[in-house]
DNA sequence: AAATTGATCTAACATCTGTTCACTGATAAA
DNA sequence: TTTATCAGTGAACAGATGTTAGATCAATTT
């Protein structure tokens, strides 16, 4: 099963998958790739390409695949951390913040092609979000014990919030990210009183907005 | 001035920038329209269009500045009706999704290429955008009476929101565009309430989330 | 040991791209 | 009326792209 071909062969599998996600950077999305440019980075002859696709699409959704890996690894993280006590929400942020700043490759992809130009794409990509955000809307349901519509919508305001201020921190120096992420904490702060103030709405006043 | 040679340099002008904006569709984004696909769509000459612009890259900016117009244009609208009355999330949000359904090609490039490809757009629709949120940020520190970096802060919430909802609400139809401003509205109240909550922090209890 | 498989290669194709060049002809300026 | 301007044209270029076809030759199977 493991012999020397088949493993060569995931070899520059994984080459190609590298390949395409180090071509990623602000400047070229991963629909700007070539084929051509892919097989050259990856050291192999355009033709030998399809030995391992069919074509860019098969690749491209195969990346897709490794960041709803790497969302789920990250979640698994962020459980671990809580269960040593501390804020939620601070810690969720920073290690988000970590993750894309070790993933770039694989979270530039999530956070530019989840509105970009390929449909199969786009509902792949917004796949693997909506799992994410559901496991939130679970935590926020059994644990903070909202009602079922603002959980959901509380875990919706805050991965858009996270995912769009991600895209901007993507490139950032480390220093520039912490500084976002206090920003990102208060934001999702915000929206975490939001929701168990709109949950009681006997409170002292209602804000007309 | 205005004679017949400029007006008709100004509507071929239009053609191209037209052009452009209708093949904006789910499936392409602006830097995959090629200089020759445009000018076939504007009927002229793939040569011609350098009569009008250098590159594809100063059509494209001048269609951000269309996009910032057309923000401003939203803003003003907002503006007066709620002069009227009523609450101002479920009006600027009613606004807004109008406004997207009625300039979809303009949003599209605003909300897709937002985080797009080339550094100058980004910039350019990130200045457009950091507009808007400043005015809203100005309204929310006049009005509302927030201090100011938690005006910011709300603005930047609601900001980023609503362009996520608004880039997944681009090609619904209205009665689901209709749903998505509800989910909306209530979002944006979670934000704004939060953000009072924060304001005063001596309430009955501090959620340590 | 012989036969087969399959990952890789080179060569070649048709097609699309951005851009240049010299030209035309109606409008605008003299 | 003569002259100059300039938006628009078609032909042609060099380069990049996706994809097919055929050959190679080491790893595998028989």
């Amino acid at each position: 099963m493991t012999g020397i071909r088949a493993k060569q062969k995931e070899k520059t599998r994984r080459a190609l998958i590298n390949a395409a996600l180090n071509q990623l950077d602000p400047q070229t999305s991963f629909f700007s790739l070539s084929l051509r440019e892919v097989a050259r980075e990856a050291n192999i002859a355009p033709t030998s390409f399809y030995r391992h696709f069919q074509n860019m699409d098969e690749l491209g959704l195969t990346l897709v695949d490794e960041g709803g890996l790497t969302l789920r690894q990250l979640l698994r993280q962020a459980r671990q951390r809580l269960a040593d006590g501390g804020s939620v929400i601070r810690i969720s942020v920073e290690i988000f913040m970590d993750f894309i700043a070790n993933n770039r490759g694989v979270f530039r992809l999530l956070l530019q092609e989840h509105s970009g130009t390929s449909k199969e794409f786009r509902l792949a990509i917004a796949r693997e979000i909506d799992h994410f955000k559901a496991e939130l809307a679970d935590y926020l349901l059994n644990e903070r014990k909202l009602p079922e519509h603002l959980a959901r919508l509380q875990a919706d305001a805050m991965v858009r919030i996270v995912f769009s201020i991600g895209a901007d921190a993507l490139d950032l120096s480390a220093a520039e990210r912490a500084e976002l992420a206090e920003d990102t904490i208060l934001e999702l702060r915000m929206i975490a009183r939001g929701a168990t103030a709109l949950q009681k709405p006997k409170g002292e006043y209602n804000d007309p907005t």
